[in-house]
DNA sequence: TATGAATGAGAATTCATTCAT
DNA sequence: TATGAATGAATTCTCATTCAT
């Protein structure tokens, strides 16, 4: 409310800032690329540029930091879908603009897919004792919920979609074609990373959102 | 001197078909359950109840385990796809017991989405190199592609639809929801894997793809 | 002494026999290349295109059979060195030729140089516990001795020159030369398995033994 | 307070310089008793007395410490050489003195053969990638190149002698004996490792080496 | 005589984590 | 706050050897 500038954290707090900053930032990068199981304390400190020792004085454990990790990155995404203002599009735009950001970010953020796939390989283990991140992303649904009952009483969508199965089949259609690309590519004999493939991909999956949402 | 008498279970099989195989079903729980880094081979071998040493006897390596296991895995629902006798059944039809045979496949399989994501983690550095498991692929999206023409030329499917995304699609939808399960409850704070969780799913899972290929 | 045909082995007998010869000649490649420690009874087996358990039918361990392949090995020199028949020759002419000799065979037979190094490393452990060994060697000192003794007698040759003494020269300047040709290439910077220096150095050693035994 | 007091002699030096040296030293002795294959990198923390994984701590893997230890044991050899002053001496008596300390060195430091055997086993696999030790030996063989000139121009030493030859020859006569004792003293049934034979194969060693060096 | 299957003990190497400063 | 040194418990893989036929 003022302009107020905060005070100067002290220089030593800053490198901690940092330091801690390094560290979540090259743990991603590890998880995103090796696996909770397959990642390796030694690495993520190579590439934060620090001691491993740092590493468990700021998180607990390799454990500990993943979780971090996880929300970090939950925030994150939570975060950019406030920033399309759907509520102030119409119904119809809005689904599809959601759906295209949807598919954008997955592009652009592959760690997301891996850091979801290793958290569902371990049963959501790390989530499942995070409040935060359910607080994070209840508004969403409920944005969405909203979004849906505006199209169904301007008659711009049809009524009884339930925001919860159309969010999770937004990103289904758009995670698992990205998060298997490798896979299929090499199953179907076809080049699934290539920048045309991705455009019909986008194509398609906004076909199938959008003839399922409008009204008939 | 009867048929009564069974052959004695020696606690030593020496049968090198039938060990082969007890390690394949043991790799492919442990690799399911902790994914390829996280699989211990003597927790394979204790499972299966033979000697670690086996392990590396019939296969080379963990890796090479890890491979057998998923060609074997890609083996068994593309054999359950071809008992689907798609090409016996009328377009609409044919998309609509497919679409459900996957969902049922994956949610009494949930040994093939872990195996899956183990696989794209690592960019499917095994599969790339696997000529079999191309091969095996192939029939499914041709056969998918016969009844969308089918149905094209019947007036019953819209046209324009490419059998691979229609795939891709089908399984997206399903998997993103049963691989993510845990995580969703979580997210969501809702119990996704309730018996009333799962036919809402399926049931919305089928009003999204028969709405999206059926002729308006 | 008599003409008597001996009776002809059973052809399985004969089996027997090239079995246990292959082993031993697999066995002999391997542990010359690998040393004790580094050899492996598998790839003698696969060498020898035999079942690894044969080598335990005919020799009773790895160790045992290391000392069957050594025994071998020396049998095959002394026997060559007998076809010298150094007591046809003058004294220096004999000396020159057992020089050369020892030269040319250590180069031909580098499984000589390495199976002996090998059993130096283990202190002769092997060979310590074979009568076998001891007595093949012995004339070789005796037939140098009575070589000395008659250039000596003719004066062709310095007296009091200790047989044992001379061919442990006569070895040791053709073996640390060969044994060493790698390690001293690499040391010197000098390619020391070139023909040319390899007539180099039987040149210089001639020049060193025979200064050494012909009367001033 | 005062002088007295030493550090306390904590069980975990915590010494980094130490620690490396006595991983080093432990592993020459375990090398050289059984060779790089027979070497067991527990044995060798063990001796050192110091947790095994420190060795991959410090040194990258078994090879890698098998390097460091050779590069190690040539080092000290050729520093050894160094204090020999041989180019303060009349040429004769640098060959002589040479060849005493070679046959003395060899003697005293029996690891220094089984370590060259090893790594000739493996065909210098070791030492062929290290620049290090190639700069280490050429200086003797300088040195000993200018000690022929020298002898050659004062009319002591005979011309023409290869100093790198002459080197091999004086390290083969001494090398060959210490080297094979065991064994030769098994095949010969005599005891080569006595004080008095050894005497005697110095002295043999000289007469051949100054007998061919010197001018006749 | 021959062989495929099986094994227990150990091999090098790795890993998350803690110590001491 | 930061770090180099140190570690115990695994982890994959290997090996000589034996079993059963």
């Amino acid at each position: 409310m003022t302009d107020m500038i905060e005070p100067p954290a002290s220089p030593r707090a800053r490198d901690a800032e940092r330091s801690r900053d390094a560290i979540l930032v090259a743990a991603r990068d590890e998880f995103a690329r090796h696996g909770l199981g397959g990642a390796r304390v030694e690495r993520i400190a190579e590439r934060a540029e620090l001691n491993k020792r740092l590493i468990y004085y700021y998180f607990e454990s390799k454990d500990a930091l993943f979780l971090a990790v996880l929300e970090d990155t939950y925030r994150n995404i939570r975060e950019a879908e406030k920033q399309l203002h759907l509520t102030d599009l119409a119904p119809a735009d809005a689904i599809r603009r959601l759906t295209e950001f949807t598919w954008n970010y997955y592009l652009e953020h592959p760690e997301f897919l891996s850091l979801l796939n290793s958290e569902n390989l371990h049963l959501a283990r790390h989530l499942g004792d995070s409040d935060r991140v359910r607080e994070m992303n209840s508004p969403l649904i409920r944005t969405l919920g909203e979004i849906l009952e505006r199209g169904r009483q301007d008659g711009s969508l049809r009524g009884g979609i339930d925001p919860m199965q159309l969010y999770i089949s937004i990103a289904g259609l758009a995670y698992f074609y990205l998060s298997n690309r490798h896979t299929l590519s090499a199953i179907f004999g076809r080049d699934l990373t290539a920048p045309k493939a991705r455009h019909e991909r986008l194509s398609h999956i906004c076909d199938v959102i959008l003839g399922y949402v409008l009204r008939a």
